[in-house]
DNA sequence: TATGAATGAGAGTTCATTCAT
DNA sequence: AATGAATGAACTCTCATTCAT
């Protein structure tokens, strides 16, 4: 135990310091030299406790798979007094929120999904394909990536049996919208930095607009 | 004209065999050599016509605008008699297989609004940002970035004017949040090849009802 | 013809100076820069005409087979007037020599059929095999690896048909043994350089009795 | 004398493990990583005993000799009463049959000696001239390695006097004609795995005619 | 205009060796 | 004695871009 979290430590700060590289850089800019540096290490450490630059990128998404788990327990946490339409507002913000604040992990779970629904058809490149499924963090995001949706499913099915949700969709579908309004939310404002408008509309209205249209949607029964 | 036309021409059948072959492999993954294969033509030449993989990227992005232009109008025209209701769900139903047909053009799109808007504030790579800048489509693009917009909120206003929209949010607003549910559809559903499904939902579903939700929240006075 | 012939030319100049940088230095100690320096050009030149380092080695390995078959049909075409013994005298004279000046074409030769057989079977490492097998050159050799076999294999016959050799033995075994002792010989002594004499031993001698030996055993009808 | 010899244990420990791995993969392919998992130790170990591979390689190298050595005594010792003829067969036979058994030994022997000659005239690559001449065991097999030729040229020299042996070469050329046939021969097979037959000729047949082939030569006083 | 050739600055990765404990 | 970490120089191969003709 003492050894391997000794090395924990070691591999969560390499962690730690990829991310604000990635995040500052972009996976493809950033060298590994890159993220040596920033740690004052050189690069064969990382590759002492990498394999490869995808394998640390893997570990990067794994934790943003997650720190979104947390967040959504978290939040399912906070709202458990209320109706379920208030739990999936509740989770609502709070993906809007963890999205904003780590567009790398926004990134990384999008680039994880893409990557299962190209190779599980065989399309891609096969270097990369090979590359990301040797990587040892590739197995363990694979078993927790569907926790999120299903909290998120969960809530509405709170919701339906308290009343509180009348929208009539699958719940994946639900979801699914969902997620999709998220992201491109942070897609249009990512690399924005310290921006607060975009075409003239404060962020913080927009934020709000797809809260509200949430709750809009999930109350109506002919949506 | 006529050397101008001449030059137009081959200019323009360089960029539709680029179109291709980004589209089947992505910016990144395709070298110039690729694109010159594909043209039967030496890489030398693709450089008298264009002075950088990225402004060639950037002749992309100006079809890419145009053609959602075209789109827009067309689609304008096609429901003139109908509501302005009718006509933004009419916009979205034609941005949303508009950027499932050219993907390429969604994601060529959004890097270039990404781009400026990191640029404007001089973040980013330096390398990159000259490199775009003196891309001679730069300019042009610049000046067609919002038609596709003030398209959309004159539809928006002539929805309100003729009753059929109630909502009353800013129309820049209404925007953003249809495309953003455009853009993370695409995004979804990009790399998926012939899958037609996805969480066990039907993307015909998803499309679906990303249009009756338009319609829900434009309808709605409070929303 | 013009062109491909020019690139012949300098495909042709590449594999001169890596002979002579790989006979100084070995495969595995020569890095591509070396070659690229020896010729005044970039390393990326070298990569233009050779898709990698095997590839290079690959064409080394080819011009080997080819030389050697050269030699062994000057040397038949010169003893032809001779006896089969003298034939085959003559090959063998002609394979020490050849040897003893290419070294690097004896080794080459000698790792290709090392492996061709590891490969038969599926041993040895992966990539190898990989990186070998998509040499242009692997085919071309494989083609031609057997030539100088059978030159050799015939002078046994024409040997038996006119009498002068005696001996009964498979005409491949004799093969076997001769270029083995061949290669034994140049092994011995590579890597020597300027020397003359191994053990005591002057190489003039060993070179003799390589040749008195293979008369002696091919005369003889109990060996 | 205690801790030397628990030392020593712990060094031969290496060295076979170092054996084993390199027989498997070869010299080249083995990384130092590779022998310590094959104990369960650390690399640091291995640099606490070897100084560096070179080193733990002229080890083995010392080892094949002594390997060699002792084959040959066993040998003499089986045929004393036999002709002097007999006793050289004898030694081929156990010669090539250590060869065959031991094809790291054999490498390890000629690398050995090709290293010897190549830098007393100062050629090589100057690197590795200083590993392999500071490795303890360097003078080690320098002091042993002309045992084996001086048996068998004791040997030789008994089948003279006795008569069993007529051919006038000097013995040395007899021992580097042995030799030679010898290394070449499982040159050619090595790699070969499992395979009995080379170029449709069974290997025991080889074998044999190289055996059978001394005897003709070493009887012939012409030869 | 067009092309084949050439360039050269990387980029990821490897691994023998060293070091701190 | 032993180990896990750390190092950093190599090394192959890539590719946007430039150049000479």
């Amino acid at each position: 135990m003492a050894t391997s979290s000794k090395r924990n430590i070691k591999e969560n700060s390499i962690i730690d310091a990829a991310e604000k590289v990635f995040s500052r850089q972009g996976f493809a800019n950033t060298k590994m030299e890159d993220v040596a540096k920033a740690l004052g290490m050189s690069k064969g450490t990382i590759y002492f406790y990498f394999s490869s630059k995808e394998n640390l990128y893997m570990a990067i998404t794994y934790r943003a798979f997650q720190a979104l788990i947390d967040t959504f327990y978290e939040s399912v946490s906070a709202t458990k007094d209320e109706s379920g339409l208030e739990g999936l507002v509740g989770l609502m913000k709070s993906f809007i929120a963890f999205s904003e604040e780590n567009f790398l992990y926004s990134e990384a779970m999008l680039d994880f999904i893409s990557f299962v629904r190209s190779t599980s058809e065989g399309s891609l490149d096969g270097k990369i394909t090979d590359a990301m499924k040797e990587s040892s963090y590739y197995e363990r995001v694979k078993d927790i990536q569907n926790i999120p949706i299903n909290i998120f499913l969960k809530e509405i099915e709170r919701g339906r049996n308290d009343g509180s949700i009348l929208n009539k969709q699958k719940p994946e579908l639900i979801y699914l919208y969902a997620w999709a309004g998220v992201l491109g939310f942070v897609k249009l404002n990512s690399t924005s930095g310290k921006k607060t408008t975009i075409l003239k509309v404060e962020i913080s209205d927009w934020r709000n607009y797809i809260i509200s249209s949430t709750r809009t949607l999930l109350r109506d029964a002919n949506a």
